[in-house]
DNA sequence: TGGCCGTATGGCAAATTTACCAACAATCCT
DNA sequence: AGGATTGTTGGTAAATTTGCCATACGGCCA
């Protein structure tokens, strides 16, 4: 019975792992930041990071099966939005996680 | 002088992405969910997460440099400990991605 | 209909991540 | 000092991720 609860439990961090993959690139994070203003197309957000569109959209199918943003399909184009907003509330805390890795850092020079 | 400001955009997200990896995996998230109820020494994680301490004391160097995490020597055995608590507010809404998620493929079922 | 435009997908090479074993370091105990 | 305990580090093979190219697909318009 305990086996089956561990395995409950590593699914449980699994699927959550997945989900903060999804997050855990450069080039995603910056798509969410703009998504964070409203829905955008996939030209508008190949020209904010600069790659490839194969690849933004393999960023963008990535990030939406993991939950992360849906799709809209209007005439040629294909329009994200964010899903959760939530996911907002993540970069005020990876700042903090930042500055306190900062002072850590100057706290050591002073010494 | 557009290109230092994309220059340093970039930079940022990179930043970012670095700390979100260092939580994008299934032992570490588990560690950190155990190490929110209080300091634990390596043995206790690797107990935790069943894998080989060597693998474990990477993980949690890897957290460390990222800043999610600061150790603590005492006697034979390493303590560690969060480093900044507002991480643990993730999860919420990495569960509600999940929720949504879970709902939009019941949609479909009931479709 | 034929051709263009905006995206998605298959394939593949390069880069990164992960996990284990071995070897080493530090501390405690006798 | 010698041995046991706790962690870290180097090395390496396997797995995963990433990015681009080429190609395919679907909608629009002449």
């Amino acid at each position: 019975m305990y086996g089956a609860i561990e395995m409950k439990s590593r699914e449980k961090y699994k699927a959550r792992a997945k989900i903060i993959k999804a997050l855990a690139h450069p080039s995603r994070l910056m798509m969410i930041d703009s998504l964070s203003e409203g829905e955008k197309c996939v030209c508008e957000l190949r020209d904010l990071v600069g790659s490839d569109i194969s690849t933004v959209s393999k960023h963008l199918a990535l990030m939406k099966e993991a939950g992360l943003v849906e799709d809209r399909k209007a005439g040629q184009q294909v329009y994200y939005k964010l899903r959760v907003p939530c996911i907002m509330n993540f970069f005020s805390c990876i700042e903090a996680v930042m500055e306190s890795k900062a002072r850590e850092q100057m706290s050591l020079v002073d010494k």
